[in-house]
DNA sequence: CGATCTCTTGAGTTCCCTCAACTTAGGTGG
DNA sequence: CCACCTAAGTTGAGGGAACTCAAGAGATCG
């Protein structure tokens, strides 16, 4: 398979073989991203469309008082808004947490792509509704979760996420992200984060090690997030499983 | 202008008198809902697009243990989620808040506009960003603002969306919403919502009195909110002011 | 091999929740 | 038009989940 784009999106709609030279040839020339850099920020103005091939990045926002909100992670596969170069600034910005290797396709490819190319047009059309899907999950979980349901099911998504694109055997998926990252993500204190984590470990559901999750019992840990995994739309996919 | 929804797309880009036509003829024959009746509910297969035309509704979510998440509120204009079809399932359900009148059109048709009418093509789509802007938004007031500045940043946000198309008079524009409603919006309990409320009261920034809200410190409320507009991407439009 | 970031643990505090009772408003039928 | 009924709002008291502050241990890197 080619990267993790054409990966993704062949999950969604069944692609051609020229589809996948067209993303291929959309996504030749990755830049590459060093951890903490960010690929846009709060108030620029919006240009091509952000594809990441490798590594991993957030969506997140700074508020007056300096605290910080991720508001989605970017896996390898991920796309940013199809059509955000619509609007006149960004009200988020984007930073790579890994080292990222980042395709820009340029508004006009991508119109291209998206004119001539139905398969990749409903595939990018599906890809962003379950973005959307996600974004309202973790309204859900801020809203509606205690502390460690809501890091149970962060766990649930990432893992399903990430299992499709990244090295994985047996329930163990490779996390780069700090407890301070996962502490801006949910809406938490480092501090608690930690302490929920030792209760999770704990509990013999999961483990975070060296950057890495071990998911121990899958039944158990969705069954204490409370995991649905209907609104990640994987129909089509080669879902993974916990295990 | 003829509805609503007209008025608002014409927000996000100039419309032409075709435009306002096709979208005229698209709305023609709404369906009227009851206050508390399903538009749409989880698991149910995604059809028309809905378009409100009078009245509120929300996006909402029910968790197993029963606890409701309300995900967003759709006013007059609001259109739900363009590409929903595409999918196989409703990951959460739509209500009625009070009575409403919902244009349904269907996906043929809807495809046909897109087509055929850049303007409104380009409309809809700035109106899903602003759309998943609002999300984003939610997100960062669950995970770091207090519940007053919540609350506040909410009422912002309502009334910023509710002036261009309900009946407003300096500072004081109908407000549909119960407090059970705002608590599980914004992931609290009624009892402290009200308290809430309260507080804000007191300190002379807002009322909330019979189902309307009123503005009385439009600068306060904004400060005690953390509000910047800018995730509402209101460039072109006829901006409401906080009085 | 010091410097820095990340993780861990303890102690005390606060914000928000739970439970419970009461008041007010709205709607319906007698 | 009032009597009743139910939904919505209000207030108090007590408890608990998560926060703040603080300090030390463990990694990671130039």
């Amino acid at each position: 398979m080619a990267n993790a784009f054409v990966e993704k999106l062949n999950g969604f709609a069944r692609l051609g073989e020229e589809d996948v030279a067209a993303l291929g040839a959309a996504t030749a020339n990755p830049r590459a991203y060093a951890p903490r850099q960010d690929l846009i920020r709060e108030g620029d103005q919006p240009g091509p469309v952000f594809v990441m091939l490798e590594g991993w990045a957030f969506r997140y926002k700074i508020l007056p008082r300096g605290t910080r909100q991720i508001l989605a992670f970017l896996l390898p596969g991920d796309a940013c808004d199809l059509h955000n170069s619509m609007l006149a600034e960004m009200d988020h910005s984007i930073q790579a947490v890994t080292p990222a290797k980042v395709a820009l396709i340029s508004r006009a490819a991508m119109d291209e792509m998206m004119e001539t190319r139905a398969a990749i047009a409903r595939a990018m059309y599906i890809s962003q509704l379950v973005d959307e899907g996600i974004l309202r999950s973790w309204i859900v979980s801020m809203g509606r979760r205690s502390s460690i349901e809501r890091v149970a099911h962060l766990m649930c998504e990432l893992y399903l996420r990430a299992a499709p694109v990244v090295d994985v055997e047996a329930g163990h998926v490779s996390l780069p992200l700090s407890q301070v990252v996962l502490a801006d993500a949910l809406g938490m204190t480092p501090v608690h984060i930690n302490r929920v984590l030792k209760e999770l470990r704990a509990s013999g559901a999961m483990d975070i090690r060296r950057r890495s999750l071990v998911i121990l019992d899958p039944v158990r840990l969705v069954q204490t997030a409370g995991f649905d995994d209907n609104y990640l739309h994987r129909r089509r996919q080669q879902r993974a499983k916990f295990h």
